[in-house]
DNA sequence: GAGTTTAAAATGTCAGACAATTAAATGCAC
DNA sequence: GTGCATTTAATTGTCTGACATTTTAAACTC
């Protein structure tokens, strides 16, 4: 691990790069200790606080943990499936939102997605999750929910749906789909009849994985995917008259 | 914005996630600059070493950037396609290493999700969607080519395929499945009549694609699914006996 | 008025110190 | 010897103050 001292860009950065590359490649493995603050800085010809603001750019890519204490130190984390959710569920919205993605676009990609995993849901899910499903469809049906909640409902219904497949890869992947979504949902206003034309399809697919019918899952799906780009056109289309 | 100085958690990582918070919140807006390192030591009651953690944190997360000079600063940054790919691409891959994803569970998850994009796809590619995918079938038919090579090829095929749907969401979301599928693909030993059968299957989708039959591309892509499925096995088995 | 010089502001880096935390080594009573 | 309390050492966390570097803008000169 060399880093060039001549080089425009920060030691700081360039530090951080040659220890990730180290952790990628597998040089270092899950739970090794990285040397001390004081041993980095002696090797990279640096000073503490240089390295620090290495080790901190790690650790806010859930590389690293930190331990205080006589055998504390930094040592390779084990990047944690949550972790690793949560952190692309922000990367995920935060695209979204800064790039202006459009309602369309990102709401085709989602029930695209969404809609491969009908087949292996219908297949493989477990009482819990459709028991999950039930629930979310109950709670959606109750009078003076507020849409912002209305939509969290939504999220975990169709949460509850991807995870049914029973594949955490897929689940990973589908999170950012679905989860960077919903800033765009909150825009729309749902009066009690798009409620309950939604509520009707979530029940359609909520029986027709029950019956491990993976096709009217998929018909379903491809209605409300057809419904909720009607309702995010009006949306649009309200907001831009104001 | 406020910390909590008795708070067990670092002092860095509280201001990290104060100022995180702002943006994500839409506090603060694209190309804002953050208050001087000096302010914001005064701000948080803190030191300037301690505020430049929290804002090399921000910075690995491409959520600032900082300029040197008279107007510099720490500005927010839009976070570009490129970079959440590239960061993207990274945790998929760490996930899948650091957790030991089966090969079974993650090309399930890959090929389920290209089959969601082959209607899309076969709708809308380009020209120089179907060059790129020529292109790279081509290459994979040289003699001489390593595995390695074998597999950057699969997956700028496979990418191309992705990108003609036409929709930058579902090409983002589906860069972690397929490109962190590569460590994996690494470990198969591909002979000759491997790639034979991969490269006609190739084909077979690009033509597919090339007369807009989404039903061809996808009955192609699930045979696909399986033959690299039965690779996957052979090869885990291999290396078990080894 | 154009070009040059200078000053100021900001980040990048360094050195050294102290505080806080943790585990191991040590010492002591029994 | 054993168990408990104490000390010690190692390590991260934080602070202070300084200097280097980069960049812009103002001041100055011609």
């Amino acid at each position: 691990m060399k880093i060039d001292p001549k080089s425009p860009a920060d030691l700081s950065a360039q530090i951080a790069k040659a220890i990730r590359d180290a952790i990628i490649s597998g040089d270092m493995i899950v739970d090794e200790r990285l040397p001390s603050e004081s041993e980095l800085a002696d090797q990279f010809q640096v000073s503490r606080p240089t390295v620090r603001e290495a080790l901190k750019r790690l650790a806010a890519q859930n590389l690293i943990r930190t331990q205080r204490g006589a055998t504390g130190g930094a040592f390779v984390r084990r990047l944690s499936y949550d972790e690793a959710y949560a952190q692309h569920i922000t990367t995920s919205t935060l695209l979204l939102s800064m790039n202006a993605v459009d309602f369309e676009t990102a709401c085709e990609a989602r029930y695209a997605l969404e809609r491969a995993c009908a087949p292996m849901s219908a297949a493989r899910r477990t009482p819990d999750h459709l028991a999950t499903m039930r629930a979310e469809i109950h709670r959606q049906a109750q009078p003076g929910l507020s849409d912002e909640r209305f939509c969290d409902s939504d999220v975990a219904f169709h949460r509850a749906l991807v995870d049914g497949a029973g594949n955490p890869v897929l689940s990973y992947q589908l999170a950012g789909a679905v989860e960077s979504m919903q800033p765009l949902m909150n825009m729309i206003t749902f009066t009690q009849r798009n409620r309950d034309v939604i509520i009707g399809l979530h029940t359609r697919i909520a029986d027709a994985l029950e019956k491990h019918d993976g096709a009217a899952a998929d018909t379903a799906l491809a209605e409300l995917t057809a419904y909720t780009l009607t309702l995010g056109e009006e949306a649009m289309a309200a907001r831009a008259k104001r």
